[in-house]
DNA sequence: CTGAAAGCGCTTACAG
DNA sequence: CTGAAAGCGCTTACAG
């Protein structure tokens, strides 16, 4: 395949249209100061020698590249959500005319050789940076990048991002789980050190401060780290089911995992929410139709929001450095929550378990 | 952010070095003819200076782009598939030393551009296509395209290509389910139209081969195409659900089709494998918590692979254009899959339904 | 409205 | 082993 012939260069248009370079550059893109009939030669000429414009020859003058990085953790590690903003970015961007560069690290070793070598320097007009909790070297090394950089599904103060309140969101969600009379709610997420991955720190924010407003007691043993992998989940699972005292509730990080604890719960004969609510966190495509209630947000607007601040400060390079756009959440009750089953809350307020300070009316929520 | 200085260009670095641009070119690149001495100067200078190639420049005398580009369908089509292959690349081409362009196209209209204007022209050294079913058209641009074409995802005859033996791995699955009794198998599929997508095609005629090398008749209405967004599996099995004569297993294109399956059942109140058996493709990291039986293959090696191919195509252009590597896959039973309930049998061996005919002994395939 | 010329930052013969 | 020079394919003042 690949015929090997030379590709047309702008001389060649010139040539066939009769006109010089500097008018084939000035026609092919638009500029004004081109005559309709010079315009229309250069046009025809174009299509029927296939020209095809040399970004590098252009950008080389223009010192605009064109192109648009973005940094991203293994797409493996949150299919849905990772894959659906790549694709709003992509998308985003192709309307202002930009490309897409893409950067997958998917471990320490290739973290540490990005930011050593900043490849996207002087390869791309901006950098996008999804999902990662940086160091504060990091973000220092991103500084010296020399181009802007627009922070994606994380808040970054004083930088630009695009971001969902997760801290309200998790809070909203929990308040749910307390309202229907939940009083042992555990909350699970992948373990830290894998935690390559955004707003999972803030959610354990709202969770916890959601707690705290129902007077609900800490109980660091019911917040439960799976490592990623296969079988983190359900390890992590096992933990919860062999507490003293068995939560009534999960707040899951994300849909992906808390599809994967209904799994788990499944198996183990767990009745969800006869014996166990289930919340997760996304809406992802598939939550619908496990029944899952979640907290809505959407990758996609992020990725096109992330594209839409980058267009605004390439645009407007001295606006507001920390410019910066919200997505909206929304809760959304399904059938994996409901009210806690009766004996659970006999348990606790009839135990010296450490919970027995915190028994109370299940309904009193209401 | 972004302190707008100048970055450092070669003659900076020449500068500083006390040697001449070539030899930083040559010392940079690594080549032999560069005195130890020479080479360390530049080096720390470069350091110093925290310089970067610019690839504009470079690519502008070598005509290499040190970019490689992808076109995918939008990722959230198969976020699980697209998202790791996709990785994959990424991770392959890397170790090459190669950039990664994506270019997603979500609809028809993006479709079209792609292939009139063909950014990817000039601007990169390499194209893959992932997941893609060509028209004659379309294919035809590529091989105009004037860079090597490699297809991911999909076998495409006499071109560059890796992919699974879609066909013999729907096959071994199909007759695990006729092995195990079933007679009334029916195929879920994503609608035609829909199909950006990938190897579905042969998973189709796997599927029919299966069943016409155990004697069933076909049925045309045991094809079912669900259509893409939410909504369209439960309506796909809804048709299922409300034929004369029930299935008793269902093929569903992909895990993650196959899971909402799973839920739609579940809230129907279809006892799986009890009343359906479901087999799904993929080995989806979800399809062991959720039990489900499935056929593997590995995306990440997809990816990784088309990545091997791009430099070995690179490395060596007059080699064979057709080399190809075929993924393994490999059928995993779990939970999702058993013998059909007794009554199935019974009552198309009873009745003058369509599949009378194909009654038969539900043990006989073993 | 148009063209000739300079120059963007590299790599690559070529000469030494 | 090293450097001066040409040139890759564009864009951009500048002059007309």
């Amino acid at each position: 395949m690949a015929r090997e012939q030379r590709q047309a260069t702008m001389a060649d248009v010139a040539r066939k249209a009769g006109v010089s370079v500097s008018t084939v550059s000035r026609a092919l893109r638009g500029l004004p100061t081109v005559s309709p009939d010079a315009r229309d030669r250069v046009e025809r000429a174009a299509r029927e020698l296939s020209f095809a414009l040399s970004r590098s020859a252009s950008s080389l003058v223009t010192g605009k590249t064109g192109r648009v990085a973005v940094l991203m953790p293994g797409l493996e590690r949150a299919p849905w959500f990772l894959g659906t903003a790549l694709t709003g970015m992509a998308s985003g961007l192709s309307e202002a005319g930009l490309d897409l560069l893409v950067y997958v690290v998917t471990n320490e070793a290739e973290r540490a050789e990005f930011f050593d070598r900043l490849p996207a320097r002087r390869n791309a007009d901006a950098l996008m940076v999804t999902s990662f909790i940086l160091t504060e070297e990091e973000r220092e090394r991103l500084d010296d990048l020399g181009v802007p950089v627009v922070f994606a599904s994380q808040h970054a103060p004083g930088r630009a991002s695009v971001y969902v309140d997760d801290v309200a969101a998790a809070h909203q969600g929990v308040r749910h789980l307390i309202n229907l009379g939940h009083r042992h709610i555990a909350h699970l997420r992948l373990a830290v050190e894998d935690s390559f991955v955004w707003s999972a720190q803030d959610r354990l924010v709202g969770y916890r401060r959601a707690l705290k407003e129902a007077g609900l007691p800490w109980d660091d043993s019911l917040v439960v780290h799976a490592e990623y992998g296969r079988g983190g989940v359900r390890r992590a699972v096992g933990w919860l089911l062999s507490l003293p005292q068995l939560p009534t509730a999960v707040f899951v990080e994300s849909d992906e995992m808390a599809f994967e604890v209904l799994g788990v719960l499944r198996s183990c004969g767990i009745d969800v929410p006869g014996r166990m609510s289930v919340l997760g966190f996304d809406d992802h495509p598939l939550a619908e139709a496990m029944d899952l209630s979640t907290i809505a947000q959407s990758a996609w607007d992020t990725g096109r929001e992330a594209a839409g601040l980058v267009s605004s400060i390439l645009a407007e390079p001295c606006g507001d450095p920390a410019r910066h756009v919200v997505i909206p959440t929304r809760f959304i009750p399904r059938g994996t929550t409901a009210a806690p089953p009766q004996d659970a809350a006999a348990v606790s307020s009839g135990g010296g378990t450490q919970w027995g300070a915190a028994s109370a009316d299940p309904t009193e929520g209401f």
